[in-house]
DNA sequence: CATGAATGAGACTTCATTCAT
DNA sequence: CATGAATGAAGTCTCATTCAT
């Protein structure tokens, strides 16, 4: 009688709390957001918030696989299914820079792979885990690329996926750090633009090379 | 003999500090270090190091300040005089190859940089100002090349150093991540092969548009 | 039954924390009272007292507020209504008599006032406040009686307001440093005495000087 | 040969050393100040303050002694000898409103008696001394004028002393809170005026009550 | 005499976590 | 489910003092 029950509150609280919890991770990394944060971030007391998590780290993981698994299904639902090989590169970047610019999801993905790197190795292997997930996705479509005969066959296409992945990722981190002067569409554009014009037209010396 | 001097005892223990500070921020990034860390790892005690650094932070930004200058030394003495632009370009990617996996220079610095996004205004703008150094440097080796006539005019060299440094810094935080399955030179070897052919080449498509 | 209430449970443990932190500055000072020294007192932890105060300071300016507001309030409980000016300002040098002597409350107020004096310009505005409050109290009254025609009208009332909070310190702290030798009641008698027979009958010397 | 003899300067080295530790102490309060802060005001290391002083106690020690001394001895030079009794209690308001306002010594002596109160016993101890010899002093001056028929004979001379000293250092204490408000010579002129006409002038009703 | 590197104790504070209610 | 008081460990930093040179 006292305590008026809530029905199926329980999911949403869950929900929002984690939505929270991202926010303040994104903004001030794992270390720098505290519990306390989080629940005042919240309205709520550090208490409600130990009922939906067993602690900091599965909040924080909770976090990294909801925010990693909407990125990687808005990915492939956009691509779906690939025709033109290099058209889906160009759409991946066009993702890339949607999530980097208009929320804060990449910003809170990349920040916190690197963080992970000195700190927490289980997430780490979490975050190696995507990008080998991704890296791999990226190769499926460049292997696809080569099978249709739009690119050239003489590249490593696990290799290339790497070089794709990093120069995304560089790019980010730039406009991250300093957003006034790093123009983040143009400079994804014309690597898109650089690495589409080596894979579709073989190089004669890399080609002699292998 | 009354007096034997010991010169450069002082600037030795700063020193040994500073190197062992840089190992555990490098490893453990900044606010996985603590002060006590650094100090058993140096065998001294906390004071020690409050004796020669006023606080964690200023110990943190004169090894910043350190390692990037010891990083941008190198790269310009390497490369002085530059000739031909290509081949410099390719000595850039030689430099952060050996720094990023012979020792933990640029593993100390890209990894603290992203953490100062979050957490660091003040150190996150010593690190901004450090590429945007590194991107002049970059864009001044590309125009060098345009005016010699190597590299096509149809470029805007910024964003094209810009590409080059996140390529590199992107590859870079994937091998710290898995340096079992990444090969950091066989990705920055190809990503300068594709830059260059782009520079080298002018593409129809790119100069029909400007 | 469901849930019993313990109203002001968290009140209490808030309040008695702050009546030990206030004998602990009563006795040894701000600056000799730790954080520790206040938890040990208390039977709790020092986190306890970071979970009812933001910091140290916080903790003593509750205090100060809280023994300055008990004061005030006790000096004008016990004088309302004034009617005998004479008769109210023995009242008031009663009210600290007994707060020195039965209780560490003046004590408190005394050595921490002079202690901020050089250490915390924001806790000294609060006292100088609070040494402005009392006078204003005191000249209130003496300037009812020359109103009334108890006291002669020619001294400047602030000033005389000054001087008798004055020696009212002033012998409180030879108390405190020497409670031996000291009388407090007796000085404090024979100021009161002094003070008033000398607002009560005009001095010709000082009529004939103004 | 390497070390050159300085002759006599360690005498100096050691005066000045005081004069910039008693003005610390004067600022910041002896918990307030380190002996760092006195090493930097002075322009030498903390090592060459330990070869002058004990410790910290002893410079603070010292320097409390210099400075009653001085007091002492100024009250006692501008005094002797003592004709008329009245004036000389005029005087040593006089010299006090100078020391408290013209240099930092009396600030110096208040503040830290106040502060010792509560964390040195020793340095209490001598304060109280100090005090002990003040009111002796007073004392002495308004015996002087008892037995030369100046005052009325029916008043402890000890307690009188006790206020007169009260008056004077409470006066000083609100003057150091408060200058902009507080003004220390009229304050003091009117305790004194008041303190005169008291013991000049037997009050029948007093006289009676004995 | 003087330096300055170093110590060690102790101060304030933060924070993830637990638990009675 | 939720609160909020409390804990305990760990972190940053200060400072009086010592000592080799």
């Amino acid at each position: 009688m006292v305590a008026t029950v809530r029905p199926a509150r329980a999911e949403n609280g869950r929900r929002d709390l984690m939505d929270i919890a991202i926010d303040c991770f994104a903004r001030y990394g794992y270390q720098g957001t505290s519990i306390d944060r989080i629940a005042k971030a919240a309205g709520v007391t550090k208490g409600a918030i130990y009922h939906h998590f067993k602690d900091k780290e599965e909040l924080l993981f909770d976090a990294v696989k909801t925010r990693v698994g909407q990125f990687e299904r808005r990915v492939a639902s956009d691509l779906t299914p690939v025709d033109d090989a290099a058209q889906a590169l160009q759409e991946v970047t066009r993702v890339c820079l949607e999530h980097a610019t208009r929320s804060n999801h990449r910003r809170f993905i990349v920040t916190l792979m690197v963080e992970a790197l000195d700190t927490n190795a289980r997430l780490s292997a979490e975050f190696r885990d995507m990008m080998i997930r991704f890296r791999a996705f990226l190769r499926s479509i460049i292997e696809l690329g080569q099978k249709r005969g739009a690119f050239r066959g003489d590249v490593n296409a696990a290799t290339a996926a790497g070089v794709y992945a990093a120069a995304v990722m560089g790019a980010e981190i730039q406009y991250y750090q300093d957003p006034e002067t790093i123009d983040l569409e143009e400079s994804l554009g014309m690597f898109v633009e650089q690495f589409l014009m080596w894979l579709r037209r073989p190089s004669p010396r890399a080609a002699r090379r292998k």
